[in-house]
DNA sequence: TGATTGACCAACT
DNA sequence: CAGTTGGCCAATC
């Protein structure tokens, strides 16, 4: 019914738009979600174009496998990354999250309702 | 146009 | 336990 051949990107886009507020993502598991599992690589990097362009995405909601803020050198500010997600109230120490399972919200869970 | 890299993850050695 | 490799897609050189 539609255009289901989408980039990457637009996906990406789309998953971490819908990541709710107090929640942290990672790569592996959206890019999981949208069927990719190597493409990991590729989530970062639509972070990273995210800058230049005017689409409002909560990359900073968004770290690796293990809860560390592997990409928060990446941001307007590392310092920014981090005070975002203590603001949402997720306890962060020595760059990485705690109690990240906690945190963790799987991408699924929207596309499955 | 081919080769390299990039905010990763998992498996293998 | 630590280092290497394969995988995926897109952008840059």
């Amino acid at each position: 019914m539609v255009n289901n051949k989408k980039s990457f990107f637009e996906k990406v886009y789309k998953v971490v738009n819908k990541i709710p507020y107090g929640k942290v993502s990672t790569y592996g598991a959206i890019a999981n979600c949208l069927g990719r599992k190597g493409s990991a690589r590729m989530v970062g990097w639509a972070m990273n174009a995210s800058h230049s362009m005017e689409s409002i995405i909560p990359a900073h909601r968004v770290v690796n496998r293990n809860g560390m803020l592997t990409g928060k050198h990446h941001f307007f500010s590392p310092e920014r990354m981090q005070s975002m997600l203590e603001q949402e109230g997720i306890t962060i120490k020595e760059d990485k999250i705690i109690n990240f399972k906690l945190h963790f919200w799987d991408p699924s869970i929207e596309l499955n309702q």
